[in-house]
DNA sequence: TAGTTACCTATACCAAAGTATAGGGACGCC
DNA sequence: GGCGTCCCTATACTTTGGTATAGGTAACTA
């Protein structure tokens, strides 16, 4: 019967979650309102396998609050929580070596999936959550760029310059210069590299 | 105890992965050596949870046996497997709608936690296999960058101008220009949009 | 028919980006 | 001391990028 200590400011929440798994799932259940009392409970007698922490909880001060926890206690396994983290502060947290990561958004039968995926050695990153960045924004700015313009845009992409768009799409290099202008109009940005970025954050290309 | 359909067209891998699903999880488990094969027993009596496809098969035609198989079959999860498949292929096959993705490197006991987390509605994207390509390139190109480099590369992929960069920084534009040309040499690109694409698909900023 | 839109081109101009060369100050290293 | 590196600045220049205005074609539409 595994050990979790689950360290969340939010009492409600927190007591919910650690009530939920007790009875659901037979996990023993620690709970901890910062991290500092859940670093303290770690130091004490019982053996912690999995330490879930809320990435918004006093304490953390971003991703510091994971690798104090990780540093202290290597046999431990971390995984973070969050209702409000966008999927940037979650890959980053995998990249700093969590073993899970737990958005708030989980139904309450797919977050114990990722407990148990998390006990068992592996590490849970939800797909789920991290696609939707492709998919928030589907065009609505890019909508209503027009052919030749999403070609131009298609090769700023790439870093191309004027010239050389001009040559692959075979007209002339001002009327590139014409269709950057207006797709930089229709995107609100001030230059083609801001343009490049904005398209690439999209996915677009 | 739930059916699986494992469709794979190398005998020696199909059998040996369905003889240790059946053995050490009680799985009832059919095979089929390519594409058509598996879509015909799908036809058949039994009803399939979850089929598992070789991403390299007969009939498979990159993802567009995936589509197939989903489309005839809406009821039953599709998992596409593979050995050679590299990140932006599972991405694809994640975003084309497979309900997992289960690289041959996983070793047996993660390959039966992967399926059990599909069987359970979820869909499974081995964070290990997506990271890499975030991990690969730690660095190589940017590690040469100077400081003020690596600052005035930072604002670069904001899309920021010169001028602007000079204010941030608190220095003259000409600085810029220099910092902004040095890091185009070493990074070994043309332009600052280059620039900026090259840190972004790096994921430095 | 006239009006609209996308597309292409042209000339011209100014601003921004990038190159070249030169020099000075700060730091660490042999 | 001399050497190398990074940082900052300066002048001067060329190229590229972006804006403005104007005009022509083709296709679609009211």
């Amino acid at each position: 019967m595994p050990n979790i200590l689950l360290a969340d400011d939010h009492d409600l929440v927190r007591d919910t979650i650690a009530a939920y798994l007790e009875t659901i799932d037979g996990f023993k259940v620690l709970t901890a309102p910062n991290l500092d009392v859940a670093l303290e409970t770690m130091g004490g007698l019982d053996a912690i396998d999995l330490l879930i922490l809320d990435y918004n909880m006093p304490g953390m001060n971003g991703l510091d609050g994971l690798d104090r926890a990780r540093k202290g206690h290597p046999a431990t396994k971390v995984a973070l929580m969050s209702g409000v983290a966008n999927r940037e502060v979650a890959n980053a947290a995998m990249a700093r070596g969590a073993d899970g990561f737990i958005p708030k958004s989980l139904t309450a039968a797919s977050m114990v999936n990722a407990i148990k995926f998390v006990l068992s050695g592996e590490r849970y990153f939800p797909f789920d959550f991290a696609a939707p960045e492709t998919s928030t924004a589907p065009d609505s700015t890019f909508a209503d760029l027009s052919e030749r313009e999403m070609q131009t845009l298609e090769q700023l992409c790439i870093g191309l310059s004027n010239k050389e768009i001009a040559r692959n799409l075979g007209i002339q290099e001002v009327t590139v210069k014409l269709h950057v202008k207006n797709l930089l109009a229709k995107l609100g940005v001030s230059n083609r590299t801001q343009a490049a970025l904005l398209a690439k954050e999209r996915h677009l290309f």
